[in-house]
RNA sequence: GCCGGCUUAGCUCAGUUGGUAGAGCACCUGAUUUGUAAUCAGGGGGCCACGGGUUCGAAUCCUGUAGCCGGCACCA
C-alpha cells in the first residue's frame, strides 16, 4: 500500500497526493484554470517540468507564464532544442552539440555535414519553417534517466563525435539525463523543459544570423556554426523586441559619428580614429575632466616615449608574451643601395608602445626613491598602439591606436588596499558622474603568466579583500571572478559598461602587480635602509578615451550632456534684418565660454529647427526682430517642445550654469 | 586570425535573365525675407572597393585581395 505525499504550498497549504504524482496533477487537483496555466513546477526550489513525479515530500511552486523570467528561460531552451531538431531534419548528417538560452532568446552549434557548406543565412527561413512544423505537432518534452555509457552508445552510434566527446567526460555518478521529443528524437540534457513543443509560440521566434563558433570555445578546435534566434512568449513580446534592436541600432556610435560628424574611420589606417573638430571637443572635455580628477586624487602626469628598444620589451616581458599584438618596427634605416636584409635580433628592432608600464617604472627609477615617497602616483594619457586580430577591431570600441587614461601607482604592501579601495571609490563617482552603472569584475590568473603560485594568491586576495571593503563585492555591481582572464603579470579588476546592444565593454581596471617591478628591477629604501621592492598598481577608469567616448555616444544617443556637446547652442535668425542681433548674441555667448555657432542663412526657420534637432544641438536660440528689439532670445531645448523666452543675459547665465562639467557644479 | 554576409554619388539606397548607371537627401547657382522639424527652380557629381578571369559585351558570372557588419577566438 503506496503512502501519500505531502506536497506543501506557497500558500501554507498541504495536499496530499499518491505517489508518482506529479506538479501536473497538484495543479489539476486544485483546478483546471492552473492545469492549463502551469508550464513548470519549482520543487524544493528546484525548477522542474511539470510533468516530473515527485520524488517525495516536497514544497511546490507552479510556474506559469506570469513568472516571466522562468517561462522566457524554459521557452528559450525548447526553441534551441527544436531548431537542432530541425536542422537534422533537413539535413540528415548534422552533428549537434550545444544550445543554451541567451539573454534575448537561443542558438545551437552545429557541424554541417561533410556534404554540404557552414550554413547560411539562406538556410534560416527553412529551418524556420521546419520549426514551426514541429512546434504545431506538438510533440511531448519527455524526460529519461541514463547511464552514461548509454549516452556514448548512442552518440557513437549515430556519429555524433562531439557528443560522444561529451559524454564520455560526464561524471560517473550522476543522474544523467535527455529529453525525447516525440519519440523519434532526442538531446541530453539537464533540463526542465515545458511539456511539449506546442507549448511554445510558432509566432514568437526568429532566427536572426549564423556564425562560427569553435567547439569548446577553442580556437585550436573544429569551427562548428551557431544559429541565433531571439525567441519570446508570444508575438507581442518577439515584435517589441525587433523595435528594441531597431532602435538601438540608431544609437550606434558609429553612425552617429558620421551623422554628427564627430571623427571617421577608413581603409588605410583601419583600427585608428580620424578625430574630427567636433568629436575632438569631446575628447578635450574628457581629458580636462580626467586631469582635474587625478590632480585632485594626489597623481602626476608624465609622457613618455611612443617607441622604445626591443631590449626593453624583453627585460619587462613584453616582447616573450605579447609580440604578436606589438607594432614592431627595424631600428636602423634599410640600406637602399643592397637592400641587405633587416637582421632579426630584438637588439635591432624597436616596437611602439603596446601599454605605458614600463616606462612608468623607468622614471619611477631614476633617482632613488625613499619610501617616504610612497605611494607615488604617476599618470599618463597614454597613447598605446596594439596589433589586434582584424575581427576584433569595433568603431570606436575596438582600435589598434588608443590613448589610456593610465596611471601606475608604486606603493608598500601595506599602502596597498587602502590605495585599490581609493580607486574604487574614485571609479564609481566618476562612472555615476557620467550617469553610468556599471558591473565590477575580478580576472583571475592566467595560464600563461609570470610570477609563483603564492604570489598570485598574495595578489588575488588582496584585491578580492579591496573591494569587499569598499562594498562592491554585490550582485548590484554584477560582481563575479572570472578564472583565466587576468593579465600575464597581473590579477585584474575590470569594470564593464554596456553598449546600446547591450554588449559589455571593459573600461575600467587595477591591476596589482609584483612581476614588473622584479623583472625591471624597481626598488625603493625602506625605513630599515634596506632596498624594497614596491607593488605596482596599475589603473584606468575610461580605460581609453576611444572606447569611453563610444560608450557616451551610445548611452547619450548623441545627446550629450551640455558640457561634452560639441556645439552647445546655434543662434538661428528668422530673418536677415536680425543677422547683426545674432552676431552680438553669439559674441556674448562666446565670451561667455559658450561653444556656439551662427546660422544666417536665408532659410526658413522650420527648416533650421529640423537640421539643428537633427544634428542635437542642445539648444537652439532663435532671434528675429522682435527679439532685436527686445534684448532677449527665445531658447529652444533639444527634447522639449516650448520654448522660453528670455532676456539676454539670463540666458547666458542659464547656459552657463548648465555647461558646468560635473564635478566643477557646485 | 576563423565562419557567414556585405562593399554602387558626400549620405541612405534602387539597379530584372550579363547589353554600357538611377532616386531622395546633401552640394553649387538663381529666385524667395520666411516666427519653431523639409520654399521653389535649375545644375554639377560615379575606376559600381581593388586585382585577375569568362564573354562580342561584366556593377551583374567565376576567382584572389582589402575593408566593413554579426558572431567566435583574442582584448581597453
Amino acid at each position: 500500500m503506496s503512502e501519500l505525499l505531502k506536497i506543501s504550498l506557497p500558500d501554507g497549504s498541504v495536499r496530499e497526493m499518491p505517489e508518482g504524482s506529479t506538479p501536473y496533477d497538484v495543479a489539476a487537483a486544485i483546478g483546471p484554470g492552473l492545469a492549463k496555466a502551469a508550464i513548470a513546477a519549482r520543487v524544493d526550489g528546484e525548477l522542474r517540468d511539470i510533468n516530473r513525479p515527485f520524488e517525495g515530500d516536497a514544497e511546490l511552486a507552479l510556474v506559469t507564464a506570469r513568472d516571466e523570467a522562468e517561462a522566457l528561460e524554459l521557452a528559450r531552451h525548447d526553441f534551441a532544442h527544436v531548431l537542432a531538431e530541425a536542422v537534422q531534419a533537413l539535413w540528415p548528417g548534422t552533428q549537434i552539440t550545444f544550445g543554451p538560452s541567451t539573454d534575448d532568446g537561443f542558438y545551437y552549434d552545429v557541424m554541417a555535414p561533410a556534404s554540404r557548406e557552414p550554413f547560411g543565412m539562406d538556410d534560416l527561413p527553412a529551418i524556420e519553417e521546419k520549426m514551426r512544423e514541429i512546434i504545431k505537432a506538438d510533440k511531448p518534452l519527455r524526460r529519461e534517466v541514463w547511464s552514461r555509457q548509454q549516452l556514448i552508445d548512442k552518440w557513437a552510434a549515430d556519429g555524433e563525435t562531439f557528443k560522444a566527446e561529451w559524454a564520455q567526460e560526464l561524471p560517473e555518478g550522476e543522474e544523467l539525463t535527455v529529453y525525447w521529443s516525440g519519440d523519434d528524437w532526442l538531446d541530453m540534457c539537464r533540463g526542465p523543459h515545458l511539456a511539449s513543443t506546442g507549448k511554445l509560440d510558432p509566432q514568437a521566434f526568429k532566427l536572426m544570423r549564423t556564425a562560427g563558433a569553435y567547439w569548446r570555445g577553442d580556437q585550436k578546435n573544429a569551427q562548428l556554426t551557431r544559429i541565433y534566434g531571439t525567441g519570446w512568449l508570444n508575438k507581442k513580446q518577439l515584435n517589441a523586441h525587433l523595435e528594441r534592436l531597431e532602435e538601438a541600432g540608431k544609437r550606434d556610435h558609429r553612425k552617429l559619428g558620421q551623422e554628427m560628424d564627430l571623427f571617421h574611420l577608413q581603409q588605410e589606417a583601419h583600427g585608428s580614429v580620424f578625430w574630427h573638430p567636433k568629436g575632438y571637443i569631446i575628447w578635450r572635455e574628457l581629458e580636462a575632466y580626467m586631469r582635474r580628477a587625478i590632480d585632485n586624487a594626489g597623481y602626476r602626469e608624465v609622457k613618455t616615449p611612443q617607441v622604445m628598444d626591443a631590449k626593453q620589451w624583453e627585460q619587462s616581458g613584453h616582447w616573450g608574451k605579447y609580440r604578436e599584438n606589438m607594432f614592431v618596427i627595424p631600428d636602423e634605416v634599410p640600406n637602399t643601395e643592397d637592400e641587405g636584409p633587416l637582421v632579426s635580433e630584438a637588439a635591432d628592432w624597436m616596437a611602439l608602445k603596446p601599454m605605458n608600464c614600463p616606462a612608468h617604472v623607468l622614471i619611477f627609477k631614476q633617482g632613488l626613491k625613499s619610501y617616504r615617497d610612497l605611494p607615488m602616483r604617476l599618470y599618463e594619457n597614454g597613447c598605446c598602439h596594439r596589433n589586434e586580430p582584424h575581427g576584433a577591431l569595433h568603431g570606436l570600441m575596438r582600435v589598434r591606436q588608443f590613448t589610456q587614461d593610465d596611471a601606475h601607482i608604486f606603493c608598500r604592501e601595506d599602502q596597498l588596499v587602502d590605495e585599490v579601495r581609493n580607486f574604487c571609490q574614485l571609479a564609481d563617482r566618476i562612472y555615476k558622474e557620467f550617469g553610468f552603472t556599471y558591473s565590477i569584475k575580478l580576472a583571475l590568473r592566467p595560464e600563461m603568466r609570470f610570477g609563483s603560485d603564492e604570489m598570485w594568491d598574495i595578489a588575488e586576495n588582496e584585491l578580492r579583500d579591496a573591494v569587499a571593503a569598499a562594498g562592491l563585492n554585490t550582485e548590484e555591481y554584477g560582481w563575479e571572478e572570472l578564472p583565466g582572464e587576468g593579465a600575464f603579470y597581473a590579477p585584474k579588476l575590470e569594470w564593464h559598461l554596456t553598449d546600446a546592444i547591450g554588449r559589455t565593454w571593459q573600461v575600467g581596471t587595477i591591476q596589482s602587480d609584483r612581476v614588473l617591478p622584479e623583472r625591471l628591477d624597481a626598488t625603493y629604501i625602506a625605513e630599515d635602509g634596506e632596498r624594497h621592492r614596491p607593488v605596482m598598481l596599475h589603473r584606468a577608469i575610461f580605460g581609453s578615451y576611444e572606447r569611453f567616448i563610444g560608450i557616451l555616444i551610445e548611452h547619450f544617443a548623441g545627446k550629450m550632456p551640455l558640457w561634452l556637446a560639441p556645439v552647445q547652442a546655434v543662434v538661428a535668425t528668422i530673418v536677415s534684418d536680425a543677422d547683426g542681433y545674432a552676431k552680438e548674441v553669439a559674441e556674448k555667448l562666446k565670451a561667455a565660454g559658450i561653444r556656439v555657432e551662427t546660422d544666417l542663412r536665408n532659410e526658413k526657420i522650420n527648416y533650421k529647427v529640423r537640421e539643428h534637432s537633427h544634428a542635437k544641438v542642445p539648444h537652439l536660440l532663435v532671434v528675429g526682430m522682435r527679439e532685436a528689439e527686445e534684448g532677449t532670445v527665445a531658447i529652444r531645448t533639444l527634447g522639449e517642445k516650448q520654448q522660453q523666452f528670455l532676456p539676454l543675459d539670463e540666458a547666458i547665465a542659464m547656459l552657463k550654469a548648465n555647461a558646468t562639467a560635473p564635478d566643477l557644479a557646485s
